[in-house]
DNA sequence: CCTACCGATCGGTAGG
DNA sequence: CCTACCGATCGGTAGG
């Protein structure tokens, strides 16, 4: 009954609040996550909410992170048992489809959306999304260049060029689920990376 | 001096707003676009603003007609005069590349923006940007099955499949040029459509 | 964790 | 096209 709460309580209130801000801020946008919003959903109040956090930007960084974290449950932790690779370029792909077609998030992509609201801003929400965005790539593109010097993937792959165009097959997929709910992207979607990755 | 204007001035003072007002919704959003911040931006007052449209929800469908007037002027029209088919197709795609190199909106693709904006929402905004798109890939997909019967791309070609694969190349580049300013990212794309297309 | 506030800004209206 | 206003909501603070 006391309104002080032990430490693990307030721990949990705090997943809590990232949990829920992380599927409000994926359909209405990082900037659209208000304090007050979130606070009355959860049946709290502002302050106390606010409380956990200091200030909008740094609940807004904390709720980025939430959603790497699930990005990496859902996509990255899936292909870790795969050999490295092409096999695991392959389980990434698919992996990334997967996490697209179950709509992981109710917003679509947390990221596409997040890259799109942010892009022309400044301050550190922005970096920390460019920053995953960032080693997102680079896991991508090395296990393109563990391919290609396996032998898997033609020797003189551009490896910055097939992560381009591999990018672009997921957006594409985001795309065409939000603005159409169109259920066969998936599959164009594989298609376009079968050819990408060769058979 | 006398506040009340001639219907000229009314619509030359409507197009303003608009011009405006496309500008700042590439950058903050159709929903960051607020009547109040338009209005000091452009020297009037709210409702002097609000009298040209009645809501924002009026507003904002004009701004997208407006982006989408430079759309078609930015891309399509740059390739009216070319030859239907591969020719026009490949016309479309380096139009619709360098638009984005250019930077013709300040916030990136209005369009691509947009959706990732009104996406999860109902009513006709929403409707109106998903028109647009879907005007947009009717005519590329339209091209592509000229090609296809002219023998120009090859008989089994998945028209579909194709308009998906080029789509994702621009959304990828637009993605590299708004998150890293990646100069190079335009020859990516022009590659990428190279290999989709043919030499 | 709460109540009770703050100034600023939102979309929109009344009335001219 | 304006001034003057409305209720609602924003992020955030004081004080407990």
């Amino acid at each position: 009954m006391s309104p002080r709460r032990s430490a693990t309580e307030a721990r949990n209130t705090r997943s809590v609040i990232l949990d829920r801000g992380v599927r409000v801020a994926s359909v209405e946008g990082l900037e659209g996550l208000t304090i007050g919003r979130l606070a009355t959903d959860l049946g709290m109040s502002k302050s106390g909410l606010l409380g956990h956090f200091g200030s909008k930007e740094v609940l807004q960084l904390a709720v980025v992170d939430t959603a790497a974290g699930v990005f990496v449950h859902e996509v990255s932790d899936r292909a870790t048992g795969v050999e490295p690779g092409l096999p695991r370029l392959r389980a990434l792909c698919e992996a990334w489809i997967s996490y697209l077609e179950r709509g992981v998030f109710p917003g679509g992509c947390f990221f596409t959306a997040a890259v799109a609201e942010f892009d022309d801003r400044e301050g550190p929400v922005r970096e920390a999304v460019a920053g995953m965005i960032g080693v997102w790539r680079r896991d991508l593109t090395f296990q393109i260049r563990l391919a290609a010097n396996a032998g898997q993937l033609p020797e003189d792959t551009d490896a910055d060029q097939l992560m381009f165009e591999l990018y672009g097959v997921m957006l594409s997929l985001n795309h065409s689920l939000r603005l159409d709910r169109d259920r066969v992207a998936a599959d164009r979607a594989r298609r376009a990376v079968t050819r990408l990755l060769g058979v």
